[in-house]
DNA sequence: TCTGGGGTCCTAGGACCC
DNA sequence: TCTGGGGTCCTAGGACCC
């Protein structure tokens, strides 16, 4: 039988702003989304003064100010980092890992057995507090669902850290407490058709008949429900190379020449690209989109984007950028303010499997692929954007606001924290 | 004034093939 | 009267996740 335990870091970007500012214990704290938009992380207190997970902020802002809550403008270099702790930390315990998001990861403890799980995860917890500093709640259960499920119920009490729901009788009894909607893969969609059908427990969909959910919901739900009665349909996927990629970004204010949009528009293919070369992989193609405010309601909102496929799989910055130009003069209408743009690669494959175009000179490729790589490298090495394509432009006037954002601490020099004794 | 930025998988339907 | 059967590939859209 498999076990998969869930780690899951609590509250995680607060968390790391705490750590660099132990005065925030206890007090409510939220971080906000990139140009300051949406709350996407709060602190217990935060939660407690009925703050929405993906609320809009300035709908909250009154709220926040009256309640002295602590606002940060996200920090992903920040957070990227002391995740990446995190889970080399993990790999000490455990060496079968998913890193499922920036704040999660499935551990398979199947050949832990021997051990008394409760106790080695609660070691675990202890320790990646110990030396990270970012607090973690762990769910075990036989399927990563049900470890999924155990989580939620670790988050829910504050005195344990750790929740095993292996135990069958256990389940019965939790399983009926547990909304359908908080079962991992059932969004509100299939929460309101479950609930028709008078499903709305995750013990209720655990107990329904399997060919009668999958005629109705297809094999998606028809797994989850299987996985809700300890039957491993989803596997532990340890380091797949993305399938798409995109870079994409809402801008500060509205902006509406072409030029503007065209630096933009390059400079998310180039970070594309970058993490496209990263995971040692080639595009087939690219779709480039652009976005009015599409909330507001005094202008007719203007959504559009354009594939383009390329003769020959590719890596290299400048093509993705020319072919990234060209659509935007397709989609691009003059007179109108645009809020948001992106580049998104797809069709991706490994770069090793190539085949040659036949009115390509290979020597002309290989020069241009070494090019890339010394740009990687500087960048790896500087810092991103120490050397950039001129396409991108300097200004950058386009760029998003973020007014609340702490340095950081960990991965640039002159953002140490310094402390006065 | 003000609503993120990534990702995944599945399904239905159309084009096309023999 | 009666209009096959089986397949592949691609795309758009929908649902989900953090």
């Amino acid at each position: 039988m498999s076990v998969y335990a869930l780690v899951d870091c609590d509250h995680f970007y607060v968390s790391c702003q705490r750590l660099f500012d132990p005065a925030l214990e206890k007090r409510p704290v939220v971080v906000l989304s990139n140009n300051d938009g949406c709350v996407i992380s709060r602190s217990p207190e935060a939660k407690k003064l009925g703050i929405p997970m993906g609320a809009p902020y300035f709908k909250y802002r009154r709220l926040c100010e009256q309640n002295k809550v602590v606002v940060f403008s996200s920090n992903y270099e920040l957070y990227g980092d002391l995740s990446q702790r995190v889970m080399t930390s993990l790999r000490q315990f455990c060496p079968d890992i998913e890193v499922y998001s920036i704040d999660e990861a499935f551990l398979r403890l199947d050949g832990f057995s021997h051990l008394d799980l409760t106790d080695y995860c609660t070691k675990i917890a202890g320790k990646i507090k110990m030396w990270t500093g970012i607090p973690v709640s762990i769910g075990i259960g036989p399927s990563k669902t049900l470890a999924k499920a155990a989580t939620h119920l670790a988050k829910k009490n504050y005195q344990e850290k750790v929740f095993d729901l292996r135990n069958p009788s256990v389940q019965d009894s939790v399983l009926a407490q547990i909304d359908v909607n908080d079962v991992w893969g059932i969004g509100h969609r299939l929460t309101q058709k479950l609930t028709r059908l008078g499903i709305t427990t995750a013990q209720q969909l655990r107990d329904s008949p399997t060919n009668q959910i999958r005629q109705k919901f297809g094999v998606m739900v028809e797994r989850t429900l299987l996985e809700l009665n300890g039957i491993a349909c989803f596997s532990l996927e340890t380091d797949q190379p993305k399938k798409t990629i995109i870079s994409s970004r809402s801008f500060g204010h509205p902006v509406n020449q072409l030029t503007e949009l065209e630096e933009a528009i390059s400079h998310f293919a180039a970070i594309a690209c970058a993490k496209l070369r990263k995971q040692q992989s080639k595009t087939h193609s690219i779709y480039v989109f652009l976005q009015t405010n599409l909330f507001s309601l005094r202008e007719t909102p203007y959504s559009n984007g354009i594939m383009h496929g390329f003769a020959e799989p590719c890596a290299h910055t400048d093509a993705v950028i020319q072919a990234a130009k060209k659509i935007l003069k397709q989609i691009f209408i003059p007179g109108l303010g645009y809020k948001k743009a992106g580049v998104m690669l797809m069709n991706i494959i490994p770069a090793a499997r190539r085949q040659h175009d036949l009115f390509i000179d290979p020597c002309s490729q290989d020069k241009k692929n070494h090019l890339m790589q010394v740009i990687d490298t500087i960048n790896d090495r500087m810092g991103r954007d120490s050397i950039f394509m001129a396409a991108e432009g300097v200004h950058r006037s386009w760029r998003m606001q973020a007014n609340l954002k702490t340095a950081s601490f960990t991965t640039h020099w002159h953002d140490i924290l310094t402390i006065d004794i």
